[in-house]
DNA sequence: ATTTTAATTTAGAATGCTTCTAATCCATTG
DNA sequence: CAATGGATTAGAAGCATTCTAAATTAAAAT
C-alpha cells in the first residue's frame, strides 16, 4: 500500500523527466494530485486549493506556471469553456466536453457522441490547429 | 443618403424599443454600428473605440452595461472562443466560428459545414442550453 | 561532500478584462 | 415643465492570470 504509492510516486517523477522537466517537490506533488487516479478536470483554483489541503508546498504563482508547462508539454490539456476562467483536463485524448453552467464544471461527453462531418477547410493562409466542442448545460 | 441613414436610425430605435429598452443616446449609437450592415464579431473594447472614434459619446463602463443587455433580450450573442475575453456576434443564429488564435478573430464558419451526428442526451438534472463549436486556426 | 550553476519557486506587484458603486444625468410621464 | 425612475458615468474594486526580482533548490562539477 505504501509501496504502491512509491512506485507511483516514481512514475509520476519519470513522467516529469520524461518531458524534459526537472522534477522539483511541487511538480511532483502537483503531478500526483493530476495524474494518480481517474481522468480529472481541474482549475488553478482548485488544484491549489486541494495541494494546500494534502500538504503540498506550492504557490498559486507556481500552480499556474506548472499548468502552463504541463500544457506546453503535452501532459494536460487546456479546455476552453467560457471567458471566466481556463480549465485544464488530464485526457490530451481527443474528445469533447459537457459544461456545467451553473456549476461550472467540466464533463467529458460519453464516447462516441458527436462527430464531426463536412469539416471546413481552413481559410487562406491558416491551418486547423484543433476543434472544440462544448455541449453547454443548464438545470432542467 | 442623409435620407437612408434617417430611416435606419429609426429601425434601430424600434429595434431596442421592441426588446423592452429605453432608446437612449449611447444604446442607439452604439446599435447603429452594430446593426447597420453587415453582420459582425466585436469585443468591448473595439465596440468602444469604434464608437469613440465616430462621435458616439459613450463610456466603456455603458459599452459592457449595453453589450450584456443586448444579449439578454437576444439582439447579440456571446460567443466563447477562449479565456481572455468575449466576443460578440450581431448573427443570433445558430451557426459556428473559426477562431483566429494569433489575431483573436472570429469569423463564421462557411454555410454548411459541420453538422453533428450523435447529439448525446444530457445527464440526468440538465438540459442543452446549446453547442459550442469553434475551429482554432493558426498561421499556416 | 562541498561548491557551483542554473533552473525553480515565491510573495507581492502588476495587468487586463469586467463588474460594481454611488453620484449625476436624462428620457418619459403626468 | 416638473417629477420620477431608469441610464450613464468615473473611478474603484474584483478576479484570474502573469510578471518581477529575490530567495531557494536540484543537479552538475569539483
Amino acid at each position: 500500500m505504501g509501496n504502491k504509492m512509491v512506485i507511483a510516486d516514481k512514475n509520476v517523477e519519470l513522467k516529469i523527466r520524461a518531458v524534459g522537466l526537472k522534477p522539483t517537490r511541487q511538480r511532483i506533488g502537483l503531478a500526483r494530485l493530476l495524474f494518480i487516479g481517474c481522468a480529472r478536470h481541474v482549475t488553478a483554483d482548485e488544484l491549489f486549493a486541494e495541494a494546500s489541503e494534502s500538504g503540498v508546498p506550492v504557490s498559486l504563482a507556481t500552480v499556474y506556471n506548472t499548468l502552463r508547462q504541463f500544457v506546453d508539454v503535452g501532459l494536460l490539456r487546456e479546455v476552453l469553456a467560457g471567458p471566466e476562467r481556463s480549465y485544464f483536463d488530464t485526457d490530451v485524448s481527443h474528445h469533447h466536453h459537457f459544461f456545467h453552467v451553473d456549476e461550472n464544471r467540466l464533463e467529458d461527453l460519453p464516447p462516441g457522441s458527436i462527430s464531426i462531418d463536412d469539416l471546413p477547410n481552413a481559410p487562406a493562409g491558416s491551418k486547423i490547429e484543433r476543434v472544440d466542442v462544448v455541449v453547454r448545460l443548464t438545470r432542467k
